[in-house]
RNA sequence: GGCGCUAUCGUCUAACGGUUAGGACAGAGCCCUCUCAAGGCUUAAAUACGGGUUCGAUUCCCGUUAGCGCUACCA
C-alpha cells in the first residue's frame, strides 16, 4: 500500500517530526544543498525530531557513483548526521504502485502523444501548455486498447479544473500560497518508458516515509501546488511546507557549476582549511539569522536559536570574485572559530594538517598545544598552520622577502648571533629572561629593542609577522631558537 | 509569454506602524604596540520608484521597475 501504512491521523496526529533531505547525485556536494540539509537538521535536532536522508537517484542518465561519494564526503565533513538513509531506486515499485493507485481513482490518464523533444520551447512561446484535450478526454475504450496494444504514453495528472478554484498550503516561510488551478498544467507521473517522474517518485516516497515537514529550496515553491495535488490524491494529508531562499552569485543567478565553479562545492572550503563548524555557521547566516546580533554561535547555539520564523524571503548573495574566491564574511568567521575554540578540539585537525603537508610535531602534546595557541591568534585558515606557520613545525622554512628585509638592517645578523651565544648562557630560557637579554644587548649597542626583537622574529620564523617574538621563542623552543639565531 | 516569489548600507542582516534605520564583514582613519593580527574609538555606506491607507510608514495595500524560480517524458 501506498503510504498509508500508518496513517490514520486518529492515532498518529502527535507524530514526531520527520524531515528530509533529498538530493540527486548528479554532481557535488553543493553549497546551497548543504545549506538545505544544515536547516532541515537544525530544525529537526530544534524539535526532537528525525533526519532522514534519501538520495533521489531516479534519474539514471546523470546519476554517479562519484556524486554519491561527493555527497557522503561533504556531509562527513561538515559533521552532520542522519537518523535514516533510504535510496529511491531501491523504492520503484512503490512509485509505480502510487501511479496505479491515482491512475485506478481516474485522477491521471494515458497520454499517447510522442515526444518531441521541444515541448517545453512550444509551450513558453505560446502560452501556457496545460494538456492535450485529445489525450485528457480519451475514451477508456480507446485508452486500455492502445496501451495494451503496447503504444507507448505519459502517466498525466488529471489536474482537476473544474471541481476546484485553486491549490493553497500555508508555507513556513512564505505564508499563505495559492494558486488558480488553471494555470496548472497536466504534468507527467510515469514517463513513456515507465520510469516515474520527480514529482510522482518524491512524493509517493515522502508519503510513504511518513515525512511531515518538507524543508527545501524556493524553487520548489511552484512546484508545491502540484505536490500537494500528488498527496492528496494518494489519500493523504499533505506535509507542511516551508520553503527556503535561495544561494546565488554576485549577478544574482543560481549558482552553478558551470557558471560559478567551484564556489559552489562544499569540498572547495574543506580543500581551503575551512573548519566545518565554521562553515555550518556562515552557511546558517545565509537567508537566516538569530536577530540578536550574534554571528558566531556553537552548534548548541544554533539549535537552540533555530526558527522557520528567522528564515527571510529574499536570495542571499554569496560574496566571492575572481580575485576573491572566498567570502570574506565566511574567511572572518573562521578565523573567530579558529581562534576561540578549545585548543583540544583545534589541535587534532592541526595535526592532520601538519601530517597532510609532511610535517612532524617536533613537540610533546602540551607543547604542541600551547604552540598552536600561540600563533593561531593571526591564522585564518587551518592551511595556514603549515603554511605560514611551517617554521614552529620544521626547520626548513622559507624566509619571506619582508623578513629578510629585517635581518639586513645594518648589524642586525651579528646582533642576533651574539644574542645566540648570549642565550646559551641563559639556563632559564623564560620568555622573561629572554626578553631581558634582548634588552640588554640592545641597549649595550645603543640600539632600539625593536630592531632585535623584529629581527629575531624574521630568523625564527622566516615571516616579518607574527605572535610577539618572546612568544615566539617559547614556542619555538630553546635549542631551535638558538640554533636559528646561530646560523643567521 | 503565463504563473509564483522577492526587494533595507558593496555583502550578510536587525527593526513584526512611532528608532538619530541597529549589528556584522569588507573599506578609511586614529589609539595601542616589538611586527602583524587582535582589541578600543571614529568615519563613510541602505529602506528600488510612484501612488495610496494612517496623526504617523522600512513595516499595510495597489501599481511600476528589477531580480529570481517554475512553466520538460530534469531534479
Amino acid at each position: 500500500m501506498i503510504g498509508t501504512s500508518a496513517l490514520r491521523p486518529g492515532i498518529l496526529v502527535f507524530s514526531m517530526l520527520r524531515v528530509r533531505f533529498a538530493p540527486s547525485p548528479t554532481g557535488f556536494l553543493h553549497i546551497g544543498s548543504a545549506r538545505t540539509f544544515i536547516f532541515n537538521w537544525l530544525y529537526a535536532r530544534h524539535n526532537g525530531g528525525a533526519m532522514i536522508l534519501r538520495i533521489d537517484d531516479t534519474d539514471v542518465e546523470r546519476n554517479t557513483e562519484a556524486s554519491l561519494t561527493s555527497i557522503f564526503e561533504g556531509l562527513n565533513w561538515l559533521g552532520l548526521e542522519w537518523d535514516e538513509l533510504y535510496r529511491q531506486s531501491d523504492r520503484l515499485a512503490l512509485h509505480r504502485q502510487a501511479a496505479e493507485a491515482i491512475f485506478a481513482k481516474g485522477l491521471a490518464y494515458r497520454d499517447f502523444t510522442p515526444a518531441t523533444g521541444d515541448e517545453g520551447e512550444k509551450s513558453r512561446a505560446s502560452g501556457p501548455w496545460l494538456f492535450h484535450s485529445n489525450m485528457r478526454e480519451l475514451a477508456v475504450e480507446e485508452s486500455d486498447r492502445r496501451a495494451a496494444a503496447g503504444e507507448p504514453f505519459v502517466l498525466r495528472f488529471r489536474v482537476p479544473r473544474e471541481s476546484r478554484p485553486n491549490v493553497t498550503f500555508a508555507d513556513a516561510v512564505y505564508g499563505d500560497q495559492s494558486k488558480a488551478t488553471v494555470d496548472i498544467e497536466d504534468f507527467a507521473l510515469l514517463r513513456s518508458n515507465g520510469a516515474p517522474t520527480y514529482h510522482l517518485a518524491s512524493c509517493s516516497d515522502d508519503a510513504d516515509l511518513r515525512i511531515n515537514f518538507i524543508i527545501r529550496g524556493q524553487d520548489h515553491l511552484s512546484n508545491t501546488f502540484k505536490h500537494v495535488l500528488i498527496f492528496e490524491a494518494l489519500g493523504m494529508e499533505p506535509p507542511r511546507f516551508g520553503h527556503l531562499p535561495l544561494l546565488v552569485a554576485p549577478d544574482g543567478a543560481k549558482l552553478s557549476k558551470r557558471r560559478h565553479g567551484p564556489v559552489v562545492s562544499v569540498t572547495t572550503y574543506r580543500d581551503y582549511g575551512f573548519l566545518p563548524h565554521a562553515y555550518v555557521n556562515f552557511l546558517c547566516l545565509l537567508g537566516w539569522s538569530p536577530k540578536d546580533n550574534r554571528e558566531q554561535l556553537s552548534r548548541r547555539e544554533l539549535i537552540d536559536a533555530f526558527t522557520l520564523e528567522g528564515v527571510n524571503r529574499g536570495n542571499a548573495v554569496v560574496n566571492f570574485s575572481e580575485e576573491d574566491p572566498i567570502d570574506p564574511k565566511a574567511l572572518w568567521l573562521n578565523s573567530q572559530h579558529l581562534r576561540t575554540m578549545p585548543v583540544d578540539e583545534l589541535a587534532p585537525l592541526v595535526r592532520a594538517e601538519l601530517d597532510a603537508a609532511g610535517l612532524g610535531v617536533p613537540y610533546d602534546e602540551a607543547g604542541f598545544r600551547s604552540a598552536v595557541d600561540a600563533i593561531r591568534s593571526r591564522f585564518f585558515t587551518i592551511k595556514d598552520f603549515a603554511i605560514r606557520g611551517r617554521a614552529y613545525f620544521a626547520d626548513d622554512f622559507p624566509i619571506d622577502p619582508g623578513a629578510l628585509d629585517k635581518l639586513d638592517k645594518p648589524g642586525a645578523r651579528e646582533m642576533l648571533r651574539e644574542l645566540s651565544a648570549r642565550l646559551e648562557a641563559n639556563p632559564e630560557f623564560t620568555e622573561r629572561s629572554v626578553e631581558a637579554d634582548l634588552r640588554k644587548l640592545a641597549e649595550e649597542r645603543g640600539v632600539k629593542a625593536g630592531l632585535l626583537i623584529n629581527g629575531a622574529r624574521a630568523a625564527l620564523t622566516g615571516q616579518p609577522v607574527g605572535p610577539s617574538a618572546f612568544a615566539v621563542f617559547a614556542a619555538i623552543g630553546r635549542d631551535r631558537a638558538i640554533a636559528r639565531l646561530g646560523k643567521v
